[in-house]
DNA sequence: CGTTCGATGCACT
DNA sequence: GTGCATCGAACGT
């Protein structure tokens, strides 16, 4: 079942938390592509130094000041795209990072399109890409779902991108701090899958668990 | 294990 | 001109 536009129209702590175990799914030149969502981020408010609303409304953060269930899709280290859930846009403009999947379907075009993607350079030493793998960070996660600016300010309520409970129970979720920023980095806004595989960072992103807030 | 570094585009000041 | 919500190879220990 497609999540409603109430599903993302609440607190944004709440939204990334209950995004963790829901399906992402991408349909694209008739290829499905989905994976359960296992690790998150918030970014809140232009209070929030490492939120790209910190300095006021600008022509790239715009989809951030608009209503929620829309996605937030940008050029990253002009290399990766990473794709934003926007939340209570009407409130202030906040959205959740989405930084890892277990891969669902589609999992054979993944692979295609990480290998793709990887042109030029001899991919992984050799080594094959292990399904865990394939969406296991935020620019894995657009690569393999084959998402690209085109995907920027697509209403998730629509056929294309979205996001479905398909009633499975999520296991236990952690928070820790966010990783991968310069600023901002006190806040506890990531949330992940405890015991997944697909979940980015190391062993101590992973163990400076905090309870949440 | 760990750290460093190159590739690469564009929004923003 | 600066700096980034990255990735993975290539090194050093």
């Amino acid at each position: 079942m497609k999540l409603p536009r109430a599903f993302y129209d609440r607190p944004t702590l709440d939204v990334a938390r209950d995004l963790v175990g829901k399906v992402l799914v991408h349909r694209r030149r008739g290829l499905t592509t989905s994976g359960a969502i296992v690790e998150v981020e918030a970014y809140i408010g232009e209070s929030d130094p490492a939120c790209h609303a910190a300095p006021g409304p600008t022509r790239r953060n715009a989809p951030l000041y608009g209503p929620p269930g829309f996605a937030y899709v940008y050029l990253n280290y002009g290399i990766h795209y990473l794709v934003n859930i926007v939340t209570e846009a009407e409130r202030q403009p906040a959205a959740v990072l989405i930084r890892a999947l277990e891969p669902v379907d589609g999992i054979e075009v993944m692979r295609r399109r990480r290998r793709r993607a990887m042109k030029g350079r001899r991919p992984l030493n050799g080594r094959s890409l292990n399904t865990h793998d394939l969406c296991r960070g935020p620019g894995n996660v657009t690569m393999a779902m084959g998402i690209t600016l085109a995907q920027n300010e697509a209403d998730l309520l629509g056929d294309e991108l979205f996001i479905e409970d398909r009633g499975s129970e999520p296991g236990a979720i952690a928070w820790s701090k966010r990783i991968g920023i310069r600023v901002g980095i006190d806040r506890v806004w990531r949330a992940y899958m405890r015991d997944s595989t697909a979940v980015s960072g190391n062993e101590k992103a992973l163990t400076r668990n905090a309870p949440r807030r």
